[in-house]
DNA sequence: AATATACATTTGTATATACAATTGTTGTAG
DNA sequence: CTACAACAATTGTATATACAAATGTATATT
């Protein structure tokens, strides 16, 4: 990937410059493969991630903050994203007996179904998007981002 | 930076699948810190990319598509970010006069002066954001990104 | 027990983004 | 020169996201 020929800058960059671009331009990559991926589910990709975390919870149901805490990308809005789950089917919602502030949310058997067949799809997704990186690349990668 | 506990699994993760984690994971990190950085400015990250684009014109007005070409994140929609800019007076827009259907775009000056305050605002989080690479480690990066 | 404080979620509102349809303009084939 | 396709930008609409304010509940203080 020639950065400048894609941004199409005859500008010389410096390299943090270069790199953060470089990373902008993959990470929007990366994202529209996901999105495309997801795309004939019907889901969004923090959807999708609540369901992953709920399933994590094995029958456990998990309240609001839970899911907010577990979540990949921090949404300041998870209520109507359960809204949106909860009109699919996908999960059931109700108040906490214990403690009535609180909700209780929990993966439905549709929604269990539903996601195993979209981590296949991600699963592919993911294999795709690192095709071309070998193990030993893939672990200099993660040591790298750790840097951040 | 250990992504199960951030996310708080258990669960052991593929490798691919642990490396997307980790990777969206910066790749919010890095968005959050800059939308920081440009929040004192009252601009997005995306206005911020067109006024570069028009900075790199030198005085050559640019059309709608040219900027969108050269956009690190296309936008379906650059005309009403363009608008946003024009309110801001950092830019003026006027039809093309060979080509009625263009639309010429052109950076003013109040518009380059705070351009080149949000410049230093921004490298200033560009040199943060990768203050524990070594110019070696970049140019590892850099590679790395380029397998994507 | 009454009041204040902290907690968990929800709602309101403004702004951003994605995608499709529309408008107006230019180029071209017959 | 007319009809049609291609082009460039704009507009409409639905959905997503960010942030602040509001609601309702539990806990602590006096």
């Amino acid at each position: 990937m020639n950065v400048e020929e894609i941004i199409k800058t005859n500008k010389k960059l410096r390299q943090t410059q270069r790199t953060m671009i470089h990373f902008a331009l993959v990470s929007n990559k990366v994202r529209e493969q996901f999105s495309t991926a997801l795309k004939p589910f019907d889901i969004s990709e923090q959807q999708f991630n609540v369901l992953r975390i709920l399933r994590g919870q094995k029958g456990k149901p998990a309240n609001l903050s839970t899911i907010n805490e577990r979540m990949v990308t921090k949404m300041s809005n998870t209520t109507r994203l359960v809204d949106k789950l909860i009109l699919k089917g996908y999960v059931e919602r109700w108040v906490c007996p214990d403690n009535r502030r609180k909700v209780e949310i929990m993966i439905t058997k549709k929604g269990s179904s539903e996601l195993e067949k979209i981590d296949r799809a991600v699963a592919d997704t993911e294999n795709t998007i690192l095709k071309n990186f070998t193990p030993k690349e893939l672990e200099q990668l993660n040591n790298l981002l750790d840097k951040f």
